[in-house]
DNA sequence: GCTCAAATGTATCCATTGGATACATTTAGG
DNA sequence: CCTAAATGTATCCAATGGATACATTTGAGC
């Protein structure tokens, strides 16, 4: 016999996804840490134990998470015509500063993780793809992963030393625009 | 009357120094978080209670090893003669890649704190100070704010993005040269 | 349609951890 | 000396990640 007239049907049916989902706007929304997982679960309605049919541990759904991170950064680059080096430098930029905590999620992950061994993961390889494409001028392969990795490494530092209050600037926008003046000023991207 | 004959007196003596050297040797030691306080308490020997009459909380002995943090990456930084922009950006490097765990938590601060608001702490500064002074090349105030910036930028992005795995060198010695040739062949630093 | 095993979610328990409060022991200044 | 302030201890608490055992659904094969 059917439990008395809940709403909620025992099986939640994609609660997975909904963890994701849910992770995900809370950091959009200025949390900077993940929440507790009885916190999570509680916001979709599940025990805290459900969660974790899905995930290995609280680590597990962190990695998750930075992957959705990846994807959603790679969906800001644009494709075709317009890949070019100083869209893909404006897409990176400005989803850090769109979505700072997400950020922050994405790159504070530990070696074995992700971002390395033995293969970064699909979306993030995804994001260094189109990045060797929009910055291959010709030049040989060596090269062009070195600038890449150069202003990678220029606009992912400014960022963070912005993000821990080095840069003291007065505002977002005025963080912004320093650290793609600097990038522009590198002559690593025309 | 005395207690009965214990080693250890009642006072420890000097137990705020104690926490920060004990926390600063097992960064060194290849820890990468931060000891529980009470893991940290049993290695000095007192009860995990007296270490907050030292710090307010946990993140205040986190901010406390920071800032022990940045006097060391001072102390890496020739003075005199010696203090050129090519040798500022070696003693930062250096560091980093000897103390990554000490380096990473040095970085993973919230703003409001010791880098930051109102005005960074005196360990913070004095590095700025001396990176400032030896980018200085005569150019107007702010080129060389600039500069400094974007050295300190790439550095710390660059040894963010090894750390994190993007780098996927071969080993530390290899991530070192790669960072290092990148900044020389960015004309920042001659 | 049925049945039963696999999938999914719940209830309950546990150890660890940061932190609070009350009390004990020293130390030092009048 | 004597006592108040400083320093350290004992003990308690709530939150949290995680483990184990059990309940509910679902669906694949008969």
């Amino acid at each position: 016999m059917p439990k008395s007239d809940s709403d909620q049907p025992y099986h939640h049916g994609s609660l997975k996804e909904a963890a994701l989902a849910a992770v995900v706007a809370r950091l959009r929304k200025g949390e900077e840490e993940l929440p507790t997982v009885r916190e999570l679960a509680a916001e979709i309605g599940v025990s805290h134990r459900a969660l974790y049919r899905y995930f290995a541990d609280k680590d597990a759904l962190k990695q998750a998470v930075a992957a959705e991170g990846f994807a959603l950064l790679a969906g800001r680059i644009p494709v075709g015509v317009d890949l070019t080096a100083l869209s893909v430098i404006d897409g990176f930029l400005r989803f850090a500063f769109d979505e700072p905590s997400l950020y922050r999620l994405m790159f504070s992950l530990r070696s074995t993780a992700l971002l390395a061994e033995p293969v970064p993961g699909p979306q993030v390889r995804r994001v260094i793809a189109l990045a060797t494409q929009a910055f291959d001028d010709g030049a040989g392969e060596e090269a062009v992963r070195n600038r890449v990795f150069s202003a990678w490494g220029l606009a992912h530092g400014l960022f963070d030393l912005w993000r821990a209050g080095a840069l003291r600037a007065a505002s977002p926008d005025l963080a912004y625009d320093f650290i793609r003046a600097r990038i522009l000023e590198s002559g690593l991207v025309d």
